[in-house]
DNA sequence: TTGAAAGCGTTACCAG
DNA sequence: CTGGTAACGCTTTCAA
């Protein structure tokens, strides 16, 4: 029996068609570049021969002379997170229908950001989208020297000079306030998550400044520590079982929202018959009827869009747009795990009288 | 005031160190190559003049010689599913720990995943990993003759030569057959989900076959259609209201079971009082007391390591194995979607007598 | 250990 | 419209 050569496994290049053809390299290139002027009989001839040998134009070494990859990185801090795999899901949508590729970057826990992004950079890509992760001023700078357009997504840093999206959580926390005042509730507290994230902030700062325009008196607060199911559920239990009971309870996040109904339940309270729980996110979960959580939509599709198109890829080496920040309002969705308490004053009597 | 001259942003590139040290491009280079020799005095003045100027190697020059770019490519057809997202983070974890990128794929809904293949080889990455997704003879012989290796994660084609890793569905199921047998259900059901997919085949068959060799009458069956909430969901509804109802319900898949509890309690029954749902995967869902769905746990981390194992990263033109299917033990994790309802026989009488 | 030179597979420019 | 030739930024022989 004869031994079996060994196939060299060797890629088909250009040359290797063009060899076939009897015609010159640059040909073959022509053929699969939409600017270059070739006849569309030879074009049919290259193409043909192409499919024939399994030739695939090797984007590596195109990239290498274009200085384009058509690579975009996603840097995702979060996976575990519902909202994430959503707005990944997205983002990545987004990329693709541009022609684009996306390189997804995962920090191992604790990770800072900043350590991954040489290593990014050597990859050549096209352009960075950061989602709940921020990077140095100084590694802003050098991405901006190499015009490597940066967005961050869901986060910002007030002066960081790199693009930014985010839903518009000040408003939209506003909007939390407004509806659990006008649905009578009268001890509404908030259960924060990190303290520095803009997110966070934003929420709590949006609500806390809303109840005090509405003559509220001071609203409750509960540091949960961080945007996660198991801090917001140990948080609800320390704020539940304190003297002052709220009424009404936002949450920094949706997930941190569904941990809080469930300890609640734990508590022998009923929601939203003893207390009113509030979401911001609007993941899949929200809409599970054993949560069917009151929240705000974040308009993730919308977000992905606005991110993707700041980095401008439709143009190559175009005009680099100055950084700039978009927020994009979201929508109060009003599910079963709030209740009308009867306007204000009336209070608990009005609904006992129905 | 003089008009600021427009910096060209081209990138450092290795001569510019060499430039400015006095030595040669191809010392600059060995200076970032473990392989090759070089003085540690000269290695220290290269790196701190490449530190200096902000030099960091090009990747994509380097692997278009050393034709290996580092990249792996990871497709995934699925991110609504929540077990999928816990293992993009699982194999991406392992992707990079090897000190691989991932290049991420997600193809439009519809789209078949043979569509995005050459588009995928052009990047000439080292190796693929497929989530539930299948491509044709074809195109694996394509990716043999390229010498890329392919992975099939929880799914496999018979006699495809790609590898395939999955946890092992005949036998989980049978634990399920099992357990439900054992603590007394009479009329088990199972809820099928796509007819083609492994998975789906597996589930069922081991667990109709064991069923069959413990002398339980015909099982019930209901075809939901796909591993969605809303599949589980609408064949569950079907299914209890028929006339004879079933005392437990065994899903396809995780999802699918919690989309069924909530039918069930949607129809007035209880669970798992009126009737025990058992799911497969233990997705983080399943562990919420509004589900505490009995499951078979797949060893996602296992799984995905021993995935990205048998791609071969390590060893560079090293011996490509043979393609390899490789199946994991899953475990079964009991919760309060089931309950025991006294050994067979002795059957409902024995939990009243209590 | 170091330098010079030859590629890797492509695009882009310049003649014809 | 087509063919030659010079990059792109790097690794890798081969000599010195």
């Amino acid at each position: 029996m004869a031994r079996r050569v060994q196939k060299p496994a060797t890629q088909v290049t250009a040359d290797d068609v063009a060899r076939k053809l009897g015609v010159s390299q640059s040909t073959i290139s022509r053929a699969f570049s939409m600017t270059a002027s070739i006849s569309e009989k030879m074009k049919r001839r290259v193409i043909d021969a192409s499919n024939a040998l399994g030739y695939q134009p090797n984007v590596i070494a195109r990239s290498l002379i274009t200085r384009r990859t058509n690579m975009v990185a996603i840097v995702m801090a979060n996976l575990v997170d519902p909202f994430y795999p959503v707005v990944l899901d997205e983002l990545v949508q987004q990329v693709q229908a541009r022609g684009f590729q996306t390189l997804l970057f995962v920090p191992s826990p604790g990770q800072p950001v900043d350590d991954i992004m040489p290593n990014l950079l050597q990859y050549q890509v096209d352009a960075i989208v950061l989602t709940s992760a921020t990077i140095s001023s100084a590694m802003a700078r050098t991405c901006a020297a190499r015009d490597t357009p940066v967005v961050s997504f869901n986060r910002y840093v007030p002066g960081l000079q790199i693009h930014a999206v985010a839903s518009d959580n000040i408003a939209g926390a506003r909007q939390v306030a407004d509806y659990l005042v006008s649905t009578g509730h009268e001890r509404p507290a908030f259960i924060a998550a990190q303290r520095d994230a803009t997110t966070n902030i934003d929420r709590r700062h949006g609500f806390m400044s809303r109840l005090k325009e509405l003559g509220m008196p001071a609203c409750l607060e509960e540091e949960a520590g961080d945007f996660s199911y198991e801090a917001g559920y140990a948080a609800t239990k320390r704020l539940l079982r304190k003297a002052k009971r709220p009424d009404a309870i936002f949450y920094a996040s949706d997930i941190m929202a569904a941990g809080g109904i469930d300890a609640a339940r734990e508590l022998g309270m009923g929601v939203p018959e003893d207390v009113s729980i509030v979401g911001y996110d609007d993941v899949p979960m929200a809409a599970l009827p054993c949560y069917s959580l009151t929240t705000i939509r974040q308009p993730v599709a919308e977000m992905a869009k606005v991110a993707i198109d700041l980095l401008g890829l439709a143009d190559p080496r175009g005009t680099k747009s100055a950084p700039a920040m978009r927020t994009i309002m979201g929508s109060l969705i009003t599910r079963s795990s709030t209740m009308n308490r009867g306007t204000a004053g009336a209070g608990r009597k009005r609904k006992a009288a129905r």
